[in-house]
DNA sequence: GCCAACGTTGGC
DNA sequence: GCCAACGTTGGC
């Protein structure tokens, strides 16, 4: 299975690049919409390649890349209680939501804008650059993963 | 199984 | 803060 390439989302004010250059790796909990967890579970493997996307900040972007360094496991974040991403439908013996972890790799020298991404000929095709795609997670061929990963590590175009 | 109501995402 | 787009829920 060759290796694959994602675009995973994250608003940074709940886990940014920063966050995870300073963990290491992290578990990529609280996905709680099919098609992503699909993903997940299904496809995500072990070294696959990782776009960083902050969203919700000003502006969206590609910050940074990550591996995935576990493949998918159950969230067990959906049976605390306790947690915001609780739901009570997931239970341990019949898990509705998987997870994967994922390691650091690099932060760019620049944000590569979602403006960027739209307008650069190879990435306009990015689900991440059509109107009313939300997916947390989405699928990214492997030119437009090193076409993004070269825009990042060069300063401003 | 349809579909209206509702909730969420996320750019702007 | 607005709102378009989309996913989910639940009544029927």
């Amino acid at each position: 299975m060759a290796k694959r390439y994602w675009l995973m989302k994250s608003e940074p004010a709940t886990y940014s690049i920063e966050d995870l250059e300073r963990d290491g790796t992290t578990q990529w909990e609280g996905i709680r919409n099919y098609q992503a967890r699909n993903f997940m579970r299904d496809e995500m493997k072990l070294g696959d390649g990782v776009l960083f996307y902050h969203s919700s900040t000003k502006p969206p972007g590609v910050v940074g890349t990550a591996i995935v360094c576990r493949e998918s496991y159950p969230d067990h974040f959906a049976f605390d209680k306790s947690s915001g991403y609780f739901d009570a439908k997931s239970s341990p013996d019949t898990p509705r939501w998987m997870m994967v972890d994922v390691q650091y790799q690099s932060t760019f020298k620049r944000l590569v804008s979602l403006v960027e991404l739209k307008t650069t000929l190879g990435l306009e095709e990015m689900l991440v650059t059509r109107k009313g795609q939300r997916l947390s997670i989405q699928p990214v061929t492997k030119a437009e993963f090193q076409l993004v990963k070269k825009l990042g590590s060069k300063k401003a175009p």
